[in-house]
DNA sequence: TTATAAATATTAGTAATACTAACATTTATA
DNA sequence: TATAAATGTTAGTATTACTAATATTTATAA
């Protein structure tokens, strides 16, 4: 069995690493139940820093400002994505099974059990969905890709590229369809709750199977086979 | 000749319509340049204030704060966008034909002749691009919505949503599709500009036409028919 | 066990942001 | 010319986004 672990965590996106403390690890937990509740523009430290009976410096330590707590939080993301399509597609050798799976685990990376105890995975899917982009969205993304922020979500869209090509060695454009599976998951999850109109899709109490379904059909006919 | 007007521009958006007054223009010229320059987090009325010579009390006489501005923004380039298809599809009756105009007119909107003096159209779209989704990724989307603040989206969205079933009328998901061609025109240029290794498209000094190609294969194979 | 270092907490501070109130001045209109 | 509407000016508050300095607690090593 694969062990999730975070060593693809860029070493610059944090001060001193969450991980190997008890406050760091806080940090994290809390981070992720205050973002979730305040949403990202009315979280800060100073708030968070009471939710853990803590203080602002002492967050500071470990993160320079609450940007890179959340792009933190969507890299953990990603690696959490590629590790439960690594677990779930282990010794699968047929690539369109492959691609079943993934899109399972690109819809809903919350239904599998309990990764870490401190990361509340059904909160941290609602921090992608609703702010997710908002880590990449900045004049600071051209600096941060090259200090190598972005190279978890890269290699999981290689992983979906890879299978792409395997089912269709010929289609043009295997990585903006990889990332485009992946965005149009969460961007059609966010307007079934939010934007209902510009959907077609229900989502009643998380359940995403209509969603599964949406980017299966999407897949399937991009690729010319069923997926 | 359809003639571009703002009335579909939600009264709730502004307290005072900037459309109507010398300065309501200029914060809305300015907040372009500045928004697009500085991006929309370091963006502040105050530093809008002084590169319009003017003050903030006078700015926040017409927008409650800065998210309602880059809303107003994104709203006004939703309505652009639809007159634009509305003119470039006048008379046409041919729908493949009129989901091709969509499609390029989703792609870049800002080749088409200037619209108002002073909107630049070009950095309007770059904030679409980079800032675009953060006007709807917030807390209170559920009451902006209520408020009617999303009804160009939606207008534009069932536009489109009709010419997909007038060229397959059994097609299950035309609200998706076409949120989802919008949605991946803006994030396919946005990773192209930014996060290459996420796309397989090359856009170099803003010359959109690989996008149009990939937007329209999606198109077609969705619809499993050539646009 | 004690010494020492590392981590955390406390206090206090600054500059900038996101506003609001009160009032003065300019500009438009009746 | 009177009046209203719009804009400008000044001044203020609460919050945010930090940083510095120092005190205290906790972990580890001699």
């Amino acid at each position: 069995m694969l062990i999730f672990t975070e060593i693809n965590i860029s070493k610059g996106l944090y001060l001193r690493d969450p991980l190997q403390t008890e406050l760091g690890r806080k940090i994290i937990s809390c981070g992720i139940e205050l973002i979730e509740e305040l949403g990202f523009e009315k979280f800060t430290f100073g708030k968070l820093s009471k939710k853990m009976n803590s203080n602002e410096p002492s967050i500071y330590r470990y993160f320079e400002n609450k940007h890179l707590l959340l792009l933190y939080l969507v890299v953990w993301y990603w690696n959490w994505v590629m590790y439960l399509i690594d677990y779930n597609t282990k010794n699968i050798e047929d690539p369109k099974k492959k691609l079943r799976i993934i899109i399972q685990n690109f819809v809903d990376a919350t239904i599998e059990n309990p990764g870490v105890a401190f990361v509340n995975e059904k909160k941290l899917h609602s921090i992608i969905i609703m702010e997710g982009s908002k880590a990449y969205h900045t004049k600071s993304v051209d600096n941060e890709n090259k200090e190598g922020f972005f190279k978890s979500y890269k290699a999981l869209n290689q992983k979906v590229a890879d299978v792409i090509l395997e089912i269709d060695p010929s289609f043009p454009y295997p990585h903006s369809l990889a990332s485009n599976l992946f965005e149009t998951a969460n961007n059609q999850i966010f307007f079934a709750e939010h934007l209902p109109k510009l959907t077609d899709l229900k989502v009643k109490s998380k359940n995403y199977s209509e969603v599964v379904e949406l980017i299966r059909l999407f897949a399937s006919r991009m690729l010319k086979t069923e997926i």
